[in-house]
DNA sequence: ATGAAAACCTGATTTAAATCATATGCTACT
DNA sequence: AGTAGCATATGATTTAAATCAGGTTTTCAT
């Protein structure tokens, strides 16, 4: 999703922040754990989730390295999802006392804090609007309009369509389909991860 | 959904503030329209929605009396979403200048309002994990649940069925089915828009 | 290099929700 | 009081996505 990011937080936080090195597969931190830390990843990528109580999977956020989460640890004394490693990753762990002290008297932090919160706001909104799309097919056209750069026609994969399915709400089955479907009808262009939109239909 | 307010913003920042009396059916301000205002509804009920390209209706929020909203005003230079006004209802409207005059030397302003940002997502992760539950019977019984403040089992609906069923991501029709089928399972028990909890499922 | 596991892909079938149709009751306005 | 319009309700039909079942290809660990 191409919302533009925040400043780095590191900066603005640099005594008394732990480094960690995480494995493919790992878990940070599980859903209802004690939320000491708000985090923010220096490489890597991590997936956010949480299951329904049928078994349902829900994904909230793919993280991508120099975004921050689990800032609303602030705010709550568990945390409301899984965290996931996907690829080896560095993340910045920041106790969150430490951030609510600095917060008190740094304007600035809280400035940045307030963006951030906004700016993941506004990409559940997104998710919650691409859910909305009842076809198959029009949500993942607007998923490729919504995840290409503006400007751009070209979107380059870097996970499974499996993953992506599940982001979508769709089975896997039915978005290999739709997008062979969209392929035939020269609406995308494929090779490999790689995908090219041919009619800006926007 | 039954997430614990942030204290009163008003109180926060008293002057420069404009109060206005809106009617049933009125729209405050539309998608795209310049984002001038932060907005406290201080009696009514205000919907904020988003139509998407193929016309599908995304229900974001229901603000009530006493909820501030388009806070992320502060950070976009447009309005996100439409705000239907649903019920006669009073609304104090803060000119952003303000607003972010007052964060850079008043730190307890700015928690408040990172507290607002943190109620938000939650609820847009609620609906989230909401529209992630595919069968019509579960996703109805989690919304109750939801819905169910702690150690009630009543709920009491203002709202017509139908509102509902679009915040449900249902059709009406559905709706009322399923309504019937756990009446008939005595799973709940209805009295017109009363709604009682029968069995506990969680 | 080899084998196992997972991703990727496509066809056939099932299934559950949307849609269409129709009816009744309620609300509000004149 | 009368009526127009909408919410509520339920039955019949359609439809699109999930599921099931089979394949091939890719990836990865040994």
């Amino acid at each position: 999703m191409n919302l533009s990011q925040p400043d780095s937080l590191p900066l603005l936080l640099q005594n008394g922040a732990n480094y960690h090195n995480l494995v493919a597969g790992q878990v940070l931190f599980y859903h209802r754990d004690p939320a000491e830390y708000i985090f923010a990843l220096e490489v890597g990528r991590i997936r956010l989730v949480r299951y329904t109580n049928e078994g349902n999977l829900v994904v909230f956020q793919i993280v991508r390295a120099k975004e921050s989460f689990a800032e609303s640890a602030l705010f709550s004394e568990l945390y409301h999802c899984n965290a996931i490693v996907e690829i080896p990753s560095r993340v910045i762990a920041y106790p969150k006392s430490l951030v609510a002290e600095a917060l008190e008297n740094n304007p600035d932090l809280a400035l940045n804090l307030l963006r951030r919160f906004d700016h993941k706001s506004q990409s559940l909104k997104q998710l919650l609007e691409l859910r909305s799309i009842r076809s198959a097919r029009d949500r993942l056209l607007q998923y490729l309009l919504f995840t290409t750069s503006p400007g751009e026609t070209r979107i380059s994969f870097d996970r499974s369509y499996k993953d992506i399915a599940s982001e979508l709400g769709l089975s896997p089955e039915t978005l290999y389909r739709t997008l062979a479907e969209l392929e035939r009808e020269e609406i995308i262009a494929r090779d490999g991860k790689q995908i090219e939109l041919i009619t800006p239909t926007a």
